[in-house]
DNA sequence: CACAAATATTCCTGATAGGGAATAATACCA
DNA sequence: TGGTATTATTCCCTATCAGGAATATTTGTG
């Protein structure tokens, strides 16, 4: 195995981070949040409240979105 | 800087994945659940239920469990 | 600035999360 | 195996999430 980078967003302490990393990723990739309701099977209210840091949304649809928008999720100690 | 160990729990694509960490973290600091839930100011029950994978707990009730135990998560590029 | 697209917010509604407390089921040891 | 601690599940209850759809607001461009 030569190297492989890896490439850090941040760090997710809150839906507050976590909504600020899918509005930054999802633009990225050039999707309305209409368009990512869509392939998420989830309403658009959803997104935009994430997107503003909800606190109180599911953590699976949460994590879902992330996994969508080619995010990876991992844990390690502190 | 001379080097710094980075010790990697797992991926987090799920609650159930979630559940699973903070059961294991949980036992390593020998705490019980009542008094996890006593630390994080939240119900025995929801303890049980997310280390049971309960997909819709509420994201920032399990970040602030993980953040209790000494887990910090962070986001990468798949 | 004007207009269009995108996003945020509101209203209405059914479903359910989560708390407390009681009980049932498990796990753990002597 | 019996007894205790721990965890899971149930019930009751209030608060609120999430969806859809309409509306308001913001953003981005020519």
């Amino acid at each position: 195995m030569v190297s492989t980078k890896i490439i850090l967003i941040g760090n997710i302490n809150s839906a507050k981070k976590a909504g600020e990393i899918v509005s930054r990723y999802r633009k990225m990739q050039e999707l309305t949040q209409v368009e990512l309701a869509g392939l998420a099977q989830t309403g658009v209210r959803f997104i935009s409240e994430l997107e503003n840091g909800k606190g109180t949304v599911q953590f699976d649809k949460v994590m879902h979105i992330l996994d969508l928008l080619g995010i990876e999720v991992v844990a390690k100690e502190r």
